[in-house]
DNA sequence: GCAAATCCTCAAAGCGCTTTGACAACAACA
DNA sequence: TGTTGTTGTCAAAGCGCTTTGAGGATTTGC
């Protein structure tokens, strides 16, 4: 059933059908019910591909996703990301397109995007320290929305982020407060924007209490739970071992408490830890009580929000680039007490 | 840069450059080479609508994620699954389409994708015992691949899959020799058709030992730490606790080693654990020795090979179902060992 | 030297939709 | 009555590609 046989059937012309069913207002209120009701007596649905080319719109948005040559992993926090975007697609009619690429060939990929035309916003995600890509979707004149930042880039551009910083700062104000003086990073890979980021929030907040970071206590790493173990164990084998971990994922933090419990301490009162939570779907920090105190923000939401602002930008190309910070939550939970006194 | 304005640039017509870079016989051997190069300088490449609209094809293979209304829990194999297929995607030229709908819409999607002839062929996800989206992709004409299988589906079709009920009877088999006797098992959700096959194995390989399965030792729920936990939790508590846990999910495997610990057991050595690991990039399973005794079998090779297969069959339509049953390995770990003397 | 075969190229139609510009039909106004 | 608007509809062009069917140019066979 297309458009013609629609129009056929209805004694009508494919224009009017059209109209009809786009909702313009040159079509007589008699006719459009009539339309209406037989389009969805006939199940017809428009093709997406000869609506695409003749409006010159793909009502299809890509998210690229490189798969590290090095590590292969495939980025955790992902699949929740896209379940808060695909929401947001399904509902204004757009499509999702993924690609993943190896990260060698990303760029190859967006330009392919935009000049084959096959969608009309784009996201950029895990944006890098030195990140190139923004440059490049800005010269392609293709839309999109950063999730994340650029620290490096002057340019303006929209994105949606959790503010890392603050989150980190407040993380370490509070295990300060309670005491804590060696206190461990166990921070992403320091490549990836947000995980400068929250270094920088970490070390921030120490040295607004005088105290100097300590390079023996900061590690960096893809955010595995061997990597959050590893990490934890060694720190925890120095001569003068931290009190408490400040974790940037809740996976790692799992191996953190792993090496904690193997080292015969319990966390919550010898070790103190504190992790990052994406609030992933099917990584709950517990129920009524979370297991780690945590800086909580929903990678969900975020997901959701940045798919609302790209199809903002693309009804209006030439509104001014948004941005949207989100606070992350500190949420307490049994992971964290005072510092013990010192033996 | 458009076809005709290549065509012009070269001074033939927009037919001998298509054939030209299409690969057709009837071009000379001279000018082949001459419009390739130039195509790559202008660096042209066809729009994908329009190329779709003319030959019929969209070049493009749809993923359907149910996000249940129930539980919103994204599946976190998903974001794994998606990379191998990916990967096979990109090299054959294809885009990947992802649609995360609420399960009572899904009918709807699927028949959307077939009629707008946005997709050429889908993968199905998670199937249920009750499946019933094979049958409405068959009446839709749609070729499909099934990552996992649906037992009460009587009709052929192709699919990829875990042997879930050897594996699970395997494991079953290694705690009953190792002199477990009082084995829970923490399933997925059972409406889950691999679930239910897992449950099967299990059982199946208690019976061969002339042992009757306990209703009180097995669950059923999402896979997620807190369920582990929970599920562990309370058979622990039970006045005749086993001996063992087999455990459905990494995820959730975490979650009962909490629990265990938490009793003031020690896994692998007061109690046994082995679970099933997805070999997800993000979740290793320890590095040179696994934590867990493990079937495992990688989803990203899953994903790999259902999208090989898709495309095959999208290649040619006529050809009968296939099928590809993975076989997990057992892998030992630290989880596990000989069941203690009754006290 | 002419007809047949082969090679290469092209104009045009078609994929299913939107949109432009034209045009009947009718109403309103002078 | 003639003019001007207004309304609802339509035929046709166009989006960028592939493919059909035709035909000019060159080669081959006798």
């Amino acid at each position: 059933m297309n458009l013609k046989q629609l129009a056929e059937s209805l004694g009508l012309s494919q224009t009017t059908v059209s109209r009809a069913l786009n909702g313009y207002p040159e079509v007589s209120e008699a006719t459009r019910p009539r339309v209406i009701e037989a389009a969805s007596r006939l199940d017809y649905r428009p093709d997406t591909r000869a609506r695409g080319l003749a409006i010159g719109r793909a009502h299809a948005i890509g998210h690229v996703i490189p798969i590290s040559s090095k590590h292969e992993v495939m980025n955790p926090i992902f699949s929740d990301f896209i379940a808060g975007a695909g929401e947001v697609y399904a509902r204004a009619g757009y499509d999702m397109m993924l690609s993943i690429v190896p990260d060698d060939a990303e760029h190859s990929t967006y330009r392919a995007l935009a000049h084959k035309k096959s969608v009309d916003g784009i996201v950029i995600h895990g944006p890098r320290t030195d990140e190139t890509r923004i440059r490049l979707l800005q010269s392609l004149d293709m839309p999109f929305v950063v999730h994340g930042r650029a620290s490096a880039e002057a340019a303006e551009y929209s994105w949606v982020d959790v503010n890392n910083r603050r989150a980190f700062a407040r993380a370490t104000d509070l295990l300060l407060d309670l005491g804590h003086r060696r206190i461990a990073l166990v921070n992403g890979l320091e490549d990836m924007d947000f995980a400068m980021r929250r270094r920088q929030g970490f070390e921030g907040a120490l040295r607004a209490r005088g105290l100097l970071p300590d390079p023996a206590l900061m590690t960096s790493g893809e955010m595995t739970e061997h990597y959050g173990h590893a990490a934890a164990r060694q720190a925890l084998a120095l001569k003068d071992p931290p009190t408490a971990f400040l974790v940037s994922s809740l996976i790692s933090a799992i191996g953190v408490r792993r090496a904690i419990e193997e080292s015969g301490l319990r966390m919550g009162r010898d070790i103190s830890v504190i992790t990052h939570d994406d609030a992933l779907s099917y990584l709950a920090n517990g129920r009524e009580v979370p297991i780690f105190t945590a800086t909580r923000s929903s990678v969900r939401e975020a997901g959701l929000r940045a798919a609302e602002m790209l199809l903002e930008l693309i009804d209006d190309p030439s509104r001014a680039p948004r941005h949207l910070l989100l606070e992350a939550e500190l949420v307490v939970g049994v992971s964290t007490g005072p510092a013990p006194h010192p033996r």
